[in-house]
DNA sequence: ACTGTTTCTGAAAACGGTTTCATAGTGTCT
DNA sequence: AGACACTATGAAACCGTTTTCAGAAACAGT
């Protein structure tokens, strides 16, 4: 069933049929009535395909995330999927499996499907994200590139006040899990350091490690390694890991080691001990997000307005504690 | 740049370009090459919409799950993004946050986008249903209705298995606490039910509860309220939930009331003490379900063949424990 | 009654591919 | 050398909408 059939039984041109369904004001009421029950009777839906070529746009949305079941991700995708049906738009969603080269070979198939193209946190290279952008509106999470909007989360002064309030709890030895390569370590780390020496910390890192339990799992024997009494994990699946891992080990948290993670996911706060987290407004980000991107595929030029930050904070739970005073082992009725 | 430019360029026919790029073999290999080139430095690409227009087909498919951060959708998600892009199609997600009416309206929007449609745990009525088959091939993930091919999870030999490992460690009042209607409910409460009558247990129900971890705190307190020494939850979220907030009331877990999830997502292993679980298999429920609608895509009909299924398994860990012997409270000294 | 606006509708040309059908060219077999 | 089968290509129709442009109809103003 096609506009033709619709128009034929309507007594009306396909011109008018289309019109019935583009822009309803513009065809008298009583032709639009004949039009809406003609269509009604055969089932007539529009065809999106023949209208996207038309018309030169989708009415898409697509989004790639480095990992579907990612809590992060899973946050960012809820909360772009709503935006973008609530803007009339259906989001693609295609998961990367945190591979590069399948990031891009999914972006670039889903870019010709969609009116715009949110990356979150891609790993891919410069000259690919920019031949991308070149073919579609493109706008990233978590990573900035010039010429190509992007909402940042800025956590250097998150990652500080994680850093301070641990050594405000006595811990003078500190060391952070990287993540993946490619995946926002930057501001993070800076904050980081910055910290340690601003409050005479001693911090250290290893890394880098998948943003994932296991890792985590992993990452806490490579932490028992050395002597620090206090980690902060790239993300609180890290930092799940790290926690479960301490104690199959004996390790108490925050009794023996503190733990710090990144994202405050549900996750947080589902785990024993509740996790001390940076939050990251997840959800705030993707809808940002998508607002530029509408922007952009409307044809605001908002492309260089500076990327949009969205700033973490400090949630403290109950992941962290008092350091054990290891150097001076003989104090043994502490307060 | 459209087709016919790259068929300028290497001075054939419009429509060799298009078989260069569709049934390659069917063009010689000079011309081919002459295509090629010449499409690269025009950069050429397909244009999907006029290819989808033309063919009939549109290379995508599409999934709708009631929530895009639950856990086991995630699993589910992921398989399926997996195996479709394995087979050369795209996926497009949609959630529609447990609401139905909106699960509706995805479901229709992408009915028309894609060339199949996967539907996991759909609460839309049966007629809506069955109007969407009409539409598109369909397959469903966790119901059952005749004419629409599915994959179902068959729990209710694993669901006996939870009884009978609770009953063997002395627990006689056991209650079920129910996921949201219109979800696979009832394969598990039968499972339960007969279990409970075959092995002696009191069994009870308490519910719906929605999916979540937040339901699972609800319901904590609502069982603290019966006298039974074990609960089955719907779901890990709904366990994990269960298992924090009688931590927060002081009720050891699996000391005093033991808990069981369903699915064995990556929660299990994450939170204190370990979930035992109901292993569910996402990942092959998931890809066996985008094979049938392969099959049902490229009009082999399985349309018949009888719903498969996927069995679960009950994965023992340490949330389940011996039943404190309530109802004799003097015996202080057990074994 | 005549011109000038509006409002509504239709004819036809895109949009960018695919596919059928016919034709030219090449090679094979007797 | 002639008949026959392939193979490789091109011309043109088609997929289902949208949109421009122009004309018809209705209406207003003088």
């Amino acid at each position: 069933m096609s506009i033709r059939e619709v128009a034929a039984r309507a007594g009306v041109s396909p011109a008018t049929v289309s019109r019935v369904f583009t822009q309803p004001q513009a065809v008298a009421s009583e032709t639009r009535r004949r039009v809406m029950t003609a269509a009604e009777e055969l089932r007539y839906a529009p065809h999106p395909a023949a209208s996207s070529l038309a018309r030169g746009r989708t009415g898409n949305l697509g989004i790639v995330v480095p990992d579907i079941s990612n809590s992060f991700s899973a946050l960012v995708t809820k909360a772009v999927d709503r935006q973008a049906r609530r803007d009339g738009y259906a989001l693609f969603v295609a998961g990367s499996d945190e591979v590069v080269h399948d990031e891009e070979a999914s972006a670039r198939a889903l870019a010709q499907q969609v009116d715009g193209l949110l990356l979150v946190s891609p790993g891919m290279p410069n000259d690919a994200l920019l031949a991308l952008a070149d073919v579609t509106p493109v706008v990233m999470l978590n990573r900035l590139l010039d010429g190509i909007p992007a909402v940042l989360t800025n956590l250097y002064e998150a990652t500080s006040h994680a850093v301070e309030h641990l050594h405000a709890l006595g811990h003078r030895a500190v060391t952070y899990l990287a993540g993946p390569d490619g995946y926002p370590n930057d501001v993070r780390l800076r904050g980081f350091r910055d910290a340690c020496s601003r409050f005479g910390v001693e911090g250290s890192e290893l890394g880098p490690f998948a943003a994932r339990f296991q890792d985590g799992i992993r990452a806490a024997d490579l932490v028992l390694a050395t002597s620090v009494t206090a980690v902060v994990a790239y993300n609180d699946e890290i930092a799940v890991g790290v926690v479960n891992r301490l104690a199959d080990r004996g390790i108490a948290v925050p009794g023996d080691i503190s733990v710090v993670g990144f994202d405050d996911t549900q996750l947080a706060e589902m785990v024993t001990p509740r996790l001390t987290t940076v939050r990251i407004p997840a959800a705030v980000a993707g809808t940002t997000a998508i607002e530029m991107l509408l922007d952009l595929v409307r044809g605001r030029d908002v492309g260089l307005r500076s990327p949009l930050e969205v700033s973490g904070e400090l949630v403290v739970r109950s992941s962290t504690g008092p350091a054990r005073s290891l150097p001076d082992p003989d104090q043994e009725s502490a307060p």
